[in-house]
DNA sequence: TTGTAGGCGTTATCAT
DNA sequence: ATGATAACGCCTACAA
């Protein structure tokens, strides 16, 4: 018999009733542990796996995710595509299916969840009419529950190794952008600058490349050698360097650089970014994680509500400082 | 109501049976026009979306598609990415859900056929257990249906380019990899360069920019001014723009440069590069179309088989020369 | 603790 | 050309 086997195959391997068999599935603390013992030896040797459709159709239920990409649609950056790895791979575990959508076609099409990442200011109106839990990937300040890396904490960690390396002059380039995730990374910089004794000095830009490198090229003469350009990407980090190999500038020994992201863009740069890397494909297994987790406790059968559910879930990473080429690896004592 | 209608109740709201409904959908040529139209304006009214999992169920089939992405796990290259949107959304559009997957994890659930990319020759020995529809992405020697890009003529694009720009010594810069994809960029390049009477030069290097980069310093003194070199990637054209810029040539006077793939490293250069662009979403939404296509011919309901259904079915996408800054674009008369 | 009956939404088959 | 029925695999509700 080369089909697939199904419940029922298996309550008869095991002699029970298929509803014996889908409790050890489900309920297994209402199972005897003969009977658990039984079934479980007969689903591994028929290689049991439980029908995705047959669940979802029982349970009136979708067992589909979509990851909503809001964002330009050139927004094929490596760093969504290792997000997209982390998400699927943790639903694939869960047996729930992914759709990749974008905002156009989001409406299509039933499903039981949401993860949204991208999201801007002007995106929440459009986000409160989904009617099903959600979470966003990227902090936020409209009550959604997010997943997103430990913005200011990064930014600490990069302004830190400035400070350590013996860098005098420490300017962030920040994103042009009034979004959350850029005022926790423009607070972390600001907070350990302050704390330092040290004057605070922000430009921002689009996050572009050139736009970055137009500036340090215009603005050459502002900047003393033993200078350090703390980014809020590692794009605009990308442009800091080619302005400084532009004018001929030294790097490291002159000026320093850190990017922030840490996912491709770092390696490729030459010299190699030293950068404040996310763990984004972690990160994106637990969005899903989480997603999955709210979805179960809104079914109603789930009584045992957690008491503080009501509150909010934000899940922080702590981002890692990689020293690279940019920075000297000199620690000052 | 705000629930979510149902086959019935658009058979109830237009006053059929759920069959006649289920038809319309499915075998709309047994249908009358008049209960076409009154079902359709159902269907309208009613906001009918086909429910995805009671499809499945009763087809017997998971409608899940798995896109197995072979190759080293740090391979979340923009390429990919741009590829997983294409068929995505050529996936999403037909109510199948898509999976992504590393070799390890691909056998845990059933599916209905497989998008296979990065499949080298060691692979095929496993692929060939996969008892389901498949189609790679990617020319191969092993009678598999592919979708590519036209590589040959891709290289031919990129070759005469050079030629009718004036570059006196034309050097094509590969892959160091016994693939198919390569071979026939090194034959576009081979053929174009007797055609023109010129001795071809062949170099291949493993598919990092440091490799050829390290490569173009060391033989600096072979290179005379006006020379050209035609990549196999985007990431070896990146590599020999750093080697250039290293050994102070001037680009793209001296020296010019042909990318090969033009997702994104190509802008990301400095000097942007010219390159031979791959349409990478539109192919990824061909394979997924494809498959699909083939999976519902193997049904066994289709009698109506393509009579050359035996054939292999290899669907190339003609690249296309995007002129960017490391070519001059003057063209000899 | 275990088993029985019925239904989730769709489609194929057979009947009309 | 259209409709009634059964079945896909699983789960909830209820019965034993």
């Amino acid at each position: 018999m080369s089909t697939i086997a199904t419940l029922t195959d298996v309550a008869k391997a095991a002699n029970v009733s298929k509803m014996t068999v889908s409790r050890v599935i489900n309920h297994p603390e209402q199972v005897t542990d003969e009977l658990k013992a039984l079934v479980f030896k007969a689903m591994k040797e028929l290689d049991y796996q439980p029908n995705f459709a047959a669940k979802a159709l029982a349970a009136n239920t979708t067992r589909i995710i979509k990851l909503i990409i809001l964002e330009k649609v050139d927004t094929v950056e490596p760093y969504y595509a290792t997000l997209l790895m982390g998400v699927a791979q943790a639903l694939n575990e869960h047996q729930y299916a992914l759709q990749v959508v974008t905002q156009k076609n989001a409406d299509i099409g039933d499903c039981d969840g949401y993860i949204i990442t991208g999201a801007r200011r002007d995106d929440f109106d459009w986000l409160n009419q989904l009617n099903r839990p959600t979470i966003l990937f990227g902090e936020n300040r409209h009550n959604y529950d997010y997943v997103d890396s430990d913005n200011k904490y990064g930014t600490f960690l990069a302004t830190s190794a400035a400070i350590n390396d013996g860098y005098d002059q420490i300017i962030f380039f920040g994103i042009e952008l009034k979004e959350s995730f850029e005022y926790s990374r423009e607070r972390g910089y600001m907070d350990t600058m302050q704390k330092d004794g040290r004057n605070p000095q922000i430009v921002r830009f689009g996050n572009h490349s050139s736009e970055a490198q137009n500036y340090v090229e215009n603005h050459w003469h502002e900047f003393k050698p033993n200078t350090c350009f703390v980014c809020s990407s590692d794009r605009l980090a990308i442009g800091v360097e080619r302005g400084i190999q532009h004018m001929h500038g030294n790097i490291p020994d002159e000026f320093g650089i850190i990017g922030f992201d840490g996912v491709f863009l770092d390696q490729i740069a030459d010299p190699k970014l030293t950068t404040v890397k996310q763990p984004v494909m972690t990160m994106g297994s637990k969005v899903a994680a989480l997603l999955l987790q709210k979805i179960n406790l809104a079914l109603p059968m789930s009584e045992d509500h957690d008491p503080d559910r009501n509150n909010r879930v934000e899940v922080m990473f702590s981002p890692e400082l990689i020293r690279r080429q940019t920075t000297r690896n000199y620690h000052r004592s």
